[in-house]
DNA sequence: TGTACATCAGTGAACGCGCGTTCACTGATGTAC
DNA sequence: TGTACATCAGTGAACGCGCGTTCACTGATGTAC
């Protein structure tokens, strides 16, 4: 039958929304159809008059998630001015370690989006784009020229923190909250020497 | 048929490479154990007299592969008194980036170990150490007391870097190398400050 | 404003397919006598 | 050393299941007159 235009709108995002909670929880490949419907409160048909495939979807929404990330990210941080020291005490945090639906899903699937198409590549790109900017605006201005790569080598540091303290939590979760501690600690020293 | 303890080792041994290699390349959720099996040159059926199941397989893959790597890439660096610009240049390099079967297993396989099994979790932890330590044996020794901490936050952003190296290959290849290249420098200039 | 009808978002049965796993069977190996 | 036989790694058919996708159909929506 046929639905309201706000209504079929509401639904789609809603699609978005499930899919990229579940892929970031469970992988692409992990995730089926079925369970991403069945979360929106849709039958599996209704999923491809939105999308045309399960791979247009997962780039869609992690497009999606992705714009919805940085602007959560920024808004937990809270202050005026963000700063380094805050950006990283909020994404190098057992909190955002354990969560992994409502987390940074960049993080997630960092590893992943190398065995996907290029659409899911250019998502990724954007948002780790995103990323690199936020930082890079909170850097020490004193060393301007420097900061974009910076911002690159410190954007890769969180990810890959994050990911290995994910990957270490279940068999040995000392290890995994040093990692998040001194990769926060030795980050936060780099912008401001001595 | 029954065959000889020799061959049947050896063919554990090609399972194991076989599936290494593949998830490795495809991700365990994407890796069949008929694909593994072919690979190594036998029936399915043979798999679960070795193994007991394909997350058993998994975990002991990782593991197995582990223990290669570390080897083979000091074998790659060569010199006699390894320096963490050699390891950088070998592992933050396109090379490396472009081999996902032949890789190193822990920046492939990061995002993905979270949603597994504690099995798979141990294998990534006993890996993540190797290379942690491997990195502190060849940092500064003037500053030693820091070292560890400062190891665990080189070999995060080695994963990290590779891992957004990849992401962002199919959509961005500029980015992609210059990820590689900030990185590798700005690792480099952290051991040997000033 | 009221009526007739084209549109199309969503339904749910059905599709072929490949998944991980099981199991009765084979037959060379390796051992006991 | 030769013979009889238990072992067990590997085979391949078969299992139920869930996958992604298709499609004929439904019926409220929204439009044209």
């Amino acid at each position: 039958m046929k639905i309201t235009k706000e209504k079929s709108e509401h639904n789609r995002q809603n699609l978005l929304e499930s899919a990229a909670r579940l892929f970031c929880e469970r992988g692409v490949d992990g995730t089926g159809v079925a369970d991403i419907c069945k979360k929106a409160g849709l039958t599996h048909g209704a999923l491809y008059s939105h999308f045309e495939s399960k791979d247009d979807l997962a780039a869609e929404a992690l497009a999606y998630e992705l714009g919805k990330s940085l602007p959560r990210m920024k808004k937990v941080v809270g202050s005026k001015k963000p700063t380094l020291a805050a950006y990283l005490e909020n994404y190098l945090s057992p909190d955002h370690r354990d969560n992994l639906a409502g987390g940074c899903p960049i993080a997630a699937s960092a590893s992943e989006i190398a065995r996907h198409g290029s659409s899911l590549s250019s998502s990724f790109t954007d948002g780790f784009l995103q990323m690199v900017d936020a930082v890079e605006s909170v850097l020490n201005p004193a060393r301007k020229k420097e900061n974009h790569r910076r911002a690159v080598m410190i954007v890769s540091t969180m990810i890959g923190a994050v990911a290995a303290a994910r990957a270490t939590a279940k068999s040995d979760a000392n290890l995994s909250n040093e990692i998040l501690a001194d990769v926060r600690e030795l980050l936060n020293k780099l912008d401001d020497p001595k």
